[in-house]
DNA sequence: TTGTATGCGTTATCAT
DNA sequence: ATGATAACGCATACAA
């Protein structure tokens, strides 16, 4: 076992300084060609990799990235996680997960986090209440992504996709299918995604010329059962009086929806169109399999992950500058106001899949 | 912002030197008293933590556990990975993930992880092909646990479920509720859980005084679609051929079992019998649902973090008695039969979970 | 271009 | 019991 292989050892075996490897590994250009070549043959030949442990104390750089994320059996974590460990796998970087349970105090954890000096930067998914102090990390210089659906637009760097668009481009898929009494069964109010995606379908109806009807609109909370309990109010009523299609604003409540539909005997399509948003894992698996708008979940790992890359980089360079040019004040002015211009809030294009649970209004169909 | 706090800031604002703020840290009993409360109050109004970096590099130990895992958008992946963290929460390590694509070689991605010596103990979450590997790396003194349901049983701590009881209490159930035409739907022949589950059934039916009919077994490979190509199979023969019931190796194949079924019309558990393996996260909302034994994914990462945490303390104590007492033989002795009796191999007990896909045998149910 | 010396934050080995 | 001081493995400013 070769487990004690140090830079000394690669120096010696190379008949040069540690320096040099040091050099070498770091891609340092004044190097001379020929050394370059011995002291990589002689790292390859040994398959030497520098201590990331002792890199990191030497150059205040840890290749740590920490991911705060909530509990991986939730929807759509895994998919994201996915996203991120794939760009991961392709960086010099290593993921430290930090997946927190419901009974911890989060502003702790996140303190503890910070505190350890273990990683230098993090991307926080679903934080919750905790995107206030995560915002005041960040604007202490900490590198800091999130991916969030739940608080209102913040200078954090965020990614995510355009709930308003994407809502509207459902509703007016709806509409393009012919129906014109769309009901919508919202989200929970503390959560703006619920609000973009309730602003989307308003604007759908509205640029359609159809006049919302707010007893066709529902409150529910993102959960199963409130899709259950919608259902059962909506379905309760005179069948004069129901929609001819339904847009829930997520997939875990249209599935409640379905479960009580089958359960009532009520035929979906047929009676009624059901189109949900996220488009889960479970959601093509479905009877009726879901139409849904589909969130680009692992694409927005990926990519919030580069974002992230990018900021620690730039954050380890202009640290670097600021200690060694105090006085080159413009440089770093433009470089700051270049990250400012990186808008901080990437979104990704979201799309419909449409599956088995929609179709053209009952009163069409008969029509024809 | 208190970020570059170190040891010797503490040191200083306590009056005293590096060395003893150090004892205090690690409970070094030397100290005395009434300093030792001096050093804590300071240690604690300043919310000081040592650099886990630092600290790695000192003595060699670095507070990180690696986890390699499969893409976690596989089944049961996340369950496992839920009580990873759980357990991982309440100790003072953190846990590096590494995700491993399909795509790399992943005897590389294990070299690499045990070269960059970043972390001081590995569980490895269905390491497939990796297993020799992995156990090569174990007998070399690397601190490794791994939940597998594919090798062998080897040298290399090991933490699953008793396949072979567990089959055979599937099995059991279905005689007690009348069938004696069991059909078993195995996995595919280079996984150790499918030959022992195959074995668990065929125990079982030997016990009932059944003679197992070969017609009644079908070859699948765990994934949906073996198991449509299975239902298909089976229910093109004559209907007075057909089993009862069917025994299926695990959920994923008994979904396409589901699957086929509902397309062709056949009712589920009129019909036929159905019960799964895994009580995967979907199991539950099926139509109908499935009835299967349950693996306790959740605590299987929690026993094995805790195992591995604790090979990784005896691994670090251990090898300073090594170094102090190189005549101490006798107690090294012991400690590693000690370590060889406490079995490698932890079984967690399953249970049969009884939902609606499953019934007693149509025979019997028209003789009421 | 290359080597030497110092520092990173902590633990551990010496003295005292 | 406590305080200097030398590792730990690497990067880097400085000297050559």
């Amino acid at each position: 076992m070769h487990n004690k292989l140090t830079i000394q050892d690669i120096a010696r075996l190379a008949g040069v300084s540690k320096a040099t490897v040091s050099r070498v590994l770091n891609h340092n250009p004044s190097v001379n060609g020929l050394l370059r070549e011995r002291v990589q043959r002689v790292i390859k030949e040994h398959n030497f990799i520098p201590s990331v442990i002792a890199v990191g104390l030497a150059d205040g750089h840890t290749r740590l990235i920490g991911v705060l994320a909530p509990p991986l059996t939730w929807p759509s974590v895994p998919e994201i996680m996915q996203g991120v460990a794939e760009y991961i796998e392709q960086t010099h970087y290593e993921m430290v997960l930090y997946s927190i349970g419901l009974e911890r105090n989060h502003s702790d954890v996140l303190d503890n986090i910070l505190r350890l000096k273990i990683v230098s930067g993090l991307l926080a998914i679903f934080p919750g209440e905790l995107m206030s102090h995560l915002t005041y990390r960040f604007e202490q210089g900490f590198p800091l992504v999130t991916i969030d659906d739940q608080a209102e637009p913040t200078s954090l760097p965020w990614v995510g996709v355009d709930n308003h668009t994407s809502a509207y481009q459902a509703t007016r898929y709806l509409l393009d299918l012919g129906h014109t009494r769309i009901a919508h069964l919202m989200g929970p109010q503390h959560y703006y995604c619920a609000i973009e995606r309730y602003q989307g379908y308003a604007h759908a109806l509205r640029d359609a010329g159809i006049i919302l009807d707010p007893a066709l609109v529902f409150q529910g909370t993102f959960v199963p059962d409130s899709g259950r309990q919608c259902a059962i109010q909506l379905f309760s009523r005179e069948k004069s009086d129901w929609p001819t299609a339904l847009f829930v604003a997520n997939d875990q409540m249209a599935y409640g929806v379905l479960d009580v539909a089958e359960q009532l005997g009520i035929q979906i399509p047929e009676e009624i169109t059901v189109v949900g948003f996220d488009d889960n894992n479970f959601s093509a698996l479905t009877r009726p399999s879901l139409t849904t708008i589909r969130q680009p979940f692992s694409q927005m790992g990926r990519q919030a992950l580069e974002t992230l890359v990018t900021m620690i980089d730039q954050h380890h360079h202009t640290g670097k500058e600021a200690l060694n040019h105090p006085e080159a004040e413009e440089t770093q002015k433009s470089m700051h106001s270049e990250q400012e211009d990186t808008s901080p809030r990437i979104q990704i294009p979201t799309h419909l899949v449409v599956r088995t649970s929609s179709g053209v209004p009952r009163t069409l169909s008969i029509g024809l």
